[in-house]
DNA sequence: CCGACGAGTGCACTGAGTGCCATGAGTGGT
DNA sequence: ACCACTCATGGCACTCAGTGCACTCGTCGG
């Protein structure tokens, strides 16, 4: 208890770490459930009131960096040009949420053992997927403002997104972080843009002459062709 | 108190309902947190402890039929035969709990406008529409053992047609439940049938032979393009 | 040296949720 | 008519999450 705050410029507070991994310490032997909050504050080292001050709830501290994690994905979505195909700006938000996974591998299998056995904390874990998702589809509604149903394509392909996002992940997560996570999360990814995306194609580039060339997957929805197509011709 | 159980035979529990009329009665007045369980076993009459025999929790009574709902909806997915299309099935299982909201207008729009405005409530639905979400992902998934990444599919297509599903019940409501809210919802599942649905996504599903090139002439009418389009990709 | 301030803490309180047991009404068997 | 049994209900006490308030420090600016 002396040399505590050494590094307090550097926004670490130090009982917040504490705090998270003495209740990490203690969730893995004797369940969620079963440890009370004035289990982890005496492990800690710290007083009750301070553990709420840190945490707005129990459930918080399982997710210590979800605030933080957002707050980047939204930054990320924000600093985009209005140029790149918006479904593939949110296919890549999406990594970057899977990157922040990726950093603690053990960290994330070890939160993904509890929140799959402690119905509370599932719940949780979907209202923090569910603002995830949200901020994804507020994007894309800014991005489709002038399509006819432009936010409920901005709602469905978010949410294709986050469940494609999630498929990967958790597939990841149940073989305890080994295999590459990032490319089990991009294939995933590649199947929702192929769905929605389309083509990316270049809108500059033009046909030599009165000649247009629509190229796209099979498996892309018609719609999504035919408006591919109007956009080529110039029309709606 | 004298001929309470005239009709038991019916599996309707009266107390049940005075509960659920209890709450209903309040929250508005006082606001969801304002209004504590003793106040509604008081108004309702009866004793505390049979308020959680009936919900296992304060929220279980703002959605006090999902569970019936929720197993209808799984047994409707069961009944179906395995010749009809899943996406078409799926989205048919959505129609039939949009159904349900619209039986009780004023009960969904009240309810809404709670769970809109109460945090807590917003997380509980979630986990709810997150159960409705997994049944049609576990129908998806029996339907599409055969394909490649047919989880991950069957994951994609049930949270895109969830998803669909509330951009149009959450706009019907928003409007009073004024409105063809069948129209609505069929409107926003028929956008996920044409991405999803409209392929039939044959064994091969990436290969490089499914890219299909459509060459037209500048200033050919729309609908002869389309026509083209349709009869390359087969479909018509 | 002092007053302000903020972080941490202790304390008491509310309210959700649970376990246990008593009651009381129906029910069936003898 | 009597007894045993079941079951729905109610009452009571308890745990624990979360909150408001007041207090104590150490630090900093004057």
């Amino acid at each position: 208890m002396s040399s505590e705050k050494a590094e307090a410029g550097t926004g670490k507070p130090p009982i917040r770490d504490a705090l998270v991994a003495a209740a990490y310490e203690l969730f893995p032997e004797r369940g969620y459930e079963q440890t009370t909050v004035d289990d982890i504050v005496a492990l800690a080292g710290v007083g009750r009131r301070s553990f709420f001050r840190y945490f707005p709830s129990k459930e918080d501290v399982v997710f210590p960096d979800h605030e933080r994690c957002l707050a980047d994905m939204t930054a990320f979505l924000a600093d985009g040009s209005d140029d790149d195909d918006p479904v593939r700006r949110v296919c890549d938000a999406a990594r970057l949420v899977l990157r922040m996974y990726a950093e603690n591998p053990a960290f994330s299998v070890q939160r993904y053992r509890l929140t799959r056995q402690v119905p509370g904390l599932r719940a949780y874990e979907l209202s923090v997927m569910w603002r995830y998702e949200r901020a994804l589809a507020e994007y894309l509604r800014g991005r489709f403002a002038a399509r006819r149903d432009g936010t409920l394509q901005a709602d469905v392909i978010a949410a294709a997104v986050v469940a494609a996002h999630n498929n990967a992940l958790r597939s990841w997560l149940r073989s305890d972080g080994q295999g590459d996570a990032g490319a089990t999360v991009g294939h995933a990814l590649d199947y929702v843009q192929s769905a929605f995306g389309g083509v990316p194609l270049p809108p500059a580039v033009e046909q030599p002459e009165d000649v247009v060339v629509v190229v796209s997957r099979r498996g892309a929805p018609l719609w999504r062709v035919v408006q591919e197509i109007e956009t080529t011709l110039g029309r709606g």
